[in-house]
DNA sequence: ATTAAATACATGTATATACACTTAATAAAA
DNA sequence: TTTTATTAAGTGTATATACATGTATTTAAT
């Protein structure tokens, strides 16, 4: 059904399986019982998130930029010349059990972030993009989407579609 | 279109946005800008894995388990009672940039699992399951079996859709 | 007004991820 | 056969994830 396209993703730690199957589950992680449709759906999910946020990091690595400390940006410019308490960009985060303090003391040291205890509320800490920060995200902003774009080949009405299934995955409380 | 079903997911870090909506991407990562149904299909499968594996983990940390230790048990059982090198267990992570000797480390500090070193190429390390390692895996597979299988409520017909979609986006070569 | 509770964020710890490097063992080349 | 290259796995480092706890500040309760 679908093309058995090999890629060039290089295990790093153990340099084994040097050339991987992005393609088929059952390539990728060398399985072929599974117990139905839906439980295959789930490691297929995880396992095209870990495919896509390796894509990811390697564009990003070139800039010294790790895929969350980027997400951290991108928040940031949403709201730019806003500045932004902790507390939201956490919100926003795709990773919400991110610590997000954190990522922000490493885009500090980078000077692409600038913090500042806010006024209205002294417990808060409001953070904003530097020049260079705003620099920075211009410039692996574009190159990330065409990454996308480059890589995610699927049509619109295929992603809408498959948008609703993502949505009906998560449909059940829990 | 998706019933807007909120779960509770607490935010351990920052005790924000306490209830999150598990189910539209955009009240989860609170953006309404998506650039197109592609970048938005992007992100929407970054966060469903996070959801899936916070659930999963969540479910395993009564055991002392993590996500991961869990998914080394399960390659290790569907080779049993065969002994498995660690470059093999490494091909069949979900997540190739898993550092499998620390890993496997921690198993063993929980007796869960044995090391040798291979007797027909002494650079090998095996590693089996112990018969604790067995019953873990038993009790856990179990629960998270039954967790799966509660939260993913889409019929079989639906997920070979999204299992087809999943593939599709992954089939570029990059 | 004083105390208690909640909030915002920082910090600390264990584990994981991502990746470089080292060591020992095996395979290949000279 | 000796050297060289390759492979398997372990170790080391920076960052991230997951979560607990601490500290300052604000809000609510008494």
């Amino acid at each position: 059904m679908t093309l058995t396209i090999f890629n060039k993703i290089k295990f790093v730690q153990l340099h084994v399986c040097t050339y991987i199957c992005n393609v088929k589950l059952e390539e990728a992680i060398k399985s072929t019982k599974f117990k139905n449709e839906v439980h295959k759906a789930g490691l297929n999910i995880l396992y095209t998130a870990w495919w896509l946020k390796t894509i990811m990091s390697r564009q990003l690595k070139e800039f010294g930029l790790t895929h969350e400390q980027f997400n951290v940006l991108r928040i940031l410019k949403g709201k730019y010349p806003e500045q932004i308490c902790v507390k939201e960009i956490a919100c926003r985060m795709i990773e919400k059990n991110s610590n997000v303090p954190r990522i922000i003391d490493r885009l500090e040291v980078k000077k692409l972030v600038k913090r500042n205890v806010s006024l209205a509320d002294k417990r808060e800490t409001v953070v904003t993009l530097t020049n260079a920060g705003i620099n920075m995200l211009d410039i692996t902003t574009s190159k990330v989407d065409k990454l996308f774009e480059a890589v995610l080949t699927m049509d619109e009405a295929r992603a809408a579609t498959l948008n609703g299934l993502l949505e009906k995955v998560r449909e059940k409380e829990v």
